[in-house]
DNA sequence: ACGTTAGTGACAATTATTAGCAATAAACAA
DNA sequence: TTGTTTATTGCTAATAATTGTCACTAACGT
């Protein structure tokens, strides 16, 4: 489906900057941005947006369901689009890398805990974090470290 | 043991702001406390301590091992006596009510993921939302509500 | 008690995010 | 198309949470 679709659908209207910082989330390699990343990157591919627009589309597209909000440690908002169903995350603290997972045994465990509690359930998140096989065995990431700087807390930028 | 022997044992030397905050966190109902929270709470019962103090001492007691620091959805820290085990969280959207629950089965998936991704895990966090028992049935929750406020994002307060 | 050094308190500075508002640009009917 | 209406944008200023600075104190060891 077009981002122009995609929009509608949502009921948000097709303008230039949401159509850009859609498109720019659907085709970049990095999933998991900050609203500055987002920012950024859209700057260095010669898009003007300004800055409070990214926030403030970024926090339309969350209510509508078209990205996810995390708040891995360190405190800022992370963004990914929502195209791929659930899943929860595993955040290397030495370079940043994200992988990510799905288990059902943990999804289903996590239901019934809910359930047990007379909680309804609306969302949850499980985030780990560690140091993966990269960073320990050669002291070096698979992927592009500076463009994941944000994902890291401030104290290890 | 003694919250002055309990310092001692962290490597931190025993002031009486440090004994203060220490001994508030034991004596406190109240199980999750952002850093104003413990502030206003140590103000209420006469003692004086400055607010950087308070920041300063939980990230001391976090890095110590005697806290643990949560980062819930909205943003701002919420910190925690690390006295009983680890344990995971349910946050309660309407009234801000934790309900804190510890699955086997869950902490050994988790394991296992991390394994079979070649993490080595330090800590994980994994917080559910939803609508609480009471809150969906008669709009009221078991506790105190103004004491909680400080879990609830910015927006619901 | 005394001196050394880490810790504190008041306040300034940052950082991330949001609010206000005049200028624009979508949507849509004429 | 063109004009009208109204949401959206791009500044910039304002907040909220947290951290930095630095002179003043209070622990700790002797
Ligand atoms: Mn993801
Ligand atoms: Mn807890
Ligand atoms: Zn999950
Ligand atoms: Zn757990």
């Amino acid at each position: 489906m077009s981002s122009n679709a995609e929009l509608k659908k949502a009921g948000l209207k097709t303008t230039l900057p949401r159509l850009k910082i859609l498109s720019m989330l659907e085709s970049t390699n990095i999933r998991h941005m900050t609203a500055e990343d987002v920012y950024k990157s859209l700057l260095d591919s010669g898009e003007e947006i300004g800055l409070a627009t990214v926030y403030r589309v970024l926090t339309q597209f969350e209510n509508a369901g078209l990205v996810i909000r995390h708040n891995f440690e360190g405190g800022r908002s992370v963004f990914e689009l929502n195209d791929e169903g659930h899943h929860d995350h595993l955040v290397c603290m030495e370079c940043g890398e994200v992988f990510e997972f799905y288990d059902k045994a943990i999804e289903e465990r996590q239901r019934k805990v809910a359930e047990e509690s007379g909680f309804v359930l609306d969302n949850h998140s499980l985030y780990m974090y560690g140091v993966c096989e990269g960073m320990r065995n050669n002291g070096k990431c698979s992927i592009n470290k500076k463009k994941l700087s944000s994902v890291l807390n401030t104290s290890k930028r």
